[in-house]
DNA sequence: ATGAAAGCGCTAACAG
DNA sequence: CTGTTAGCGCTTTCAT
């Protein structure tokens, strides 16, 4: 009996009825075109269209074994969550291809403590692999269950050692320092304000060792500036900005995120310093900044990170079993004009 | 004999057997446990854990004829695409006590001009319903595309007069300029640096038709900066804007995005103006912007257009007939430290 | 080249 | 309360 109120939607019986031919012809014409007699394919096409005929995803994703999908696990927490549109973008660009869509689960941060949410939700989900956007501090139960799961999986923007994708940050960090150094730069600062506020990201380490790494190998002292753990509407005041110009007298400073530039911008003119002639400023971001300056930047690999993860991601589908190891993207410059030689 | 490759996972039917009961009475446990003898449910959701049961959503769709699933249409050209965390996380509010999930379809930009592959995307695509996130100039074709394809939809910050959602930027504009009135000032300046630069939304004539309105509304004359059309960084010079602010000395600004803000506050710094006490900021945002100052802000509704939409949409799932009038939603005010009476 | 038929995993009507 | 059974739309084998 079960009857399940016939969808409204053509299936492939309603077009073979309509083209007086089997339903199985129906299938094999969007199927496997060369096994249907051209004419009766193209009979079948013109029937199929004028009934706005779309196969079923879900009989579909039944016979076949796989759905052709791909899910995003993701924290709503805009600290543990990475979601650039340009990561969509390279995902994308190696996802349509395949035929693959993606499906975005999104956490509830108050739905993080409960440990039936995760297993619920992965129950009702549907996909042949993971995409795990999750990149601080990862839960112990969420990681167990992850992987109890037993489905292909790659994580995306943490320092994992197998099936993980993530930017360079300690690379972007040289990067920046030695494109100071190159320009004459000597006295270069590293500015992080909110480090040790919140969340921690393996970022906020990395960017900040590959600069005094380049620092030391060009046998200068570095010269971290870390506030303290606190937001950034609190340090408005600027006067420790202020007084850290005063102290240090960089000619440049490299910012972990654009806040972090724009306050020393703002500090630096109104102690009366000219911009970019006697202090130079850089800092790492998915697009260029432009706040008055066109901000020297890092720019974030996001488009490659998706399509990377998305690429190793479907070859894991494909051959379940291996671990694949661990890619770190590198990043580019944008030069953009806030930096000059000093002096 | 079809045979397709019989599944890894465990189905009801593995359940069943393990058991000793019906395939059925496994069904029932999850579907209608009610239904089921306490000690039974109990035997069979232990072995179903044992066995790492989980449902098989494609044949749940195909039997139900419905797929829990709604898909967001959405372009990955920035200019014409709006996500913000708060936008899926509002979305995720409404979605996840349904038992909904979303699926994300992007457009690349280089098969926007392809008709195929609209039609070819939703062919594929599984979904009871469609948020549409495609917020300036949508071509004709996706447009009719979209409504051929007779399934619910919700249009996302875009100006329709039915079933579309958006941030009320006309209500932001007098907002804004209120709340500048309020505080005694008189000039205020209104800036869009990169008005008719690229494609335009329609939030940048609202915003600005709202300031203007206010002003007129209080008996004052407006004063609106466009520089022309061209993009940040070829602004970059900040000459125009040294004029601009030497020109007409506005105690005020509102800026159209957070750039516009900087630009000013750049150029005024330089110009030896004290912040905020010589010029009051104002901007409009997702996010509250920290450059230096905590910029006061019109705060974009993002989560409660997700959450509206995706609650229209599921209505309109229930009820397919009927058409759903546009919802244009407040923004709220950030207060910062930008702002302060003038003189 | 085409049709007939089996069966993927699930829900629901019906019988007991 | 539980089992039996039909059938959702589709792909694929087998026969013709």
């Amino acid at each position: 009996m079960s009857s399940a109120r016939r969808n409204v939607d053509a299936t492939q019986r309603d077009v073979a009825l309509a083209a007086k031919v089997s339903q199985a012809t129906v299938s094999r014409t969007f199927d496997d075109p060369e096994a249907v007699l051209p004419a009766t394919r193209e009979l079948i096409r013109k029937v199929a269209a004028r009934l706005g005929y779309r196969s079923h995803a879900g009989a579909r994703a039944m016979r076949l074994g796989r759905s052709n999908q791909v899910a995003m696990i993701e924290s709503s927490d805009p600290q543990r969550h990475w979601l650039p549109i340009r990561l969509l973008v390279g995902m994308q660009k190696a996802l349509s291809p395949a035929g693959y869509h993606l499906v975005h689960a999104n956490f509830l941060d108050d739905q993080l403590g409960d440990a039936r949410i995760l297993p619920n939700l992965l129950h009702h989900l549907n996909a042949d692999g993971l995409l795990v956007n999750y990149t601080s501090e990862v839960p112990p139960a969420i990681d167990l269950a992850l992987t109890k799961l037993g489905r292909p999986q790659i994580w995306l923007n943490v320092d994992r050692p197998a099936d993980c994708v993530r930017p360079d940050d300690r690379q972007a960090g040289r990067l920046l320092t030695s494109h100071l150094l190159a320009m004459g730069h000597r006295r270069i600062a590293y500015i992080d304000s909110v480090r040790n506020s919140g969340v921690v990201h393996f970022s906020r380490n990395d960017r900040q060792a590959g600069y005094q790494q380049t620092m030391a190998e060009a046998g200068l002292k570095d010269c971290v500036f870390t506030p303290g753990g606190r937001p950034y509407h609190e340090l408005a005041g600027l006067d420790v900005f202020h007084a850290f110009l005063v102290r240090e007298r960089p000619t440049a400073c490299i910012g972990y995120a654009s806040g972090d530039v724009g306050m020393v911008m703002v500090a630096a003119l109104r102690s009366g310093l000219r911009l970019p002639q006697q202090l130079s400023l850089a800092t790492f971001s998915e697009e260029p900044s432009f706040m008055g300056l066109c901000i020297t930047t890092a720019l974030v690999p996001a488009e490659e990170v998706g399509r990377v993860a998305v690429t190793m991601l479907l070859a894991s589908i494909a051959q379940p079993r291996r671990k694949r190891p661990a890619q770190a993207l590198p990043f580019t410059i944008y030069a953009g004009n806030s930096c000059m030689p000093p002096g």
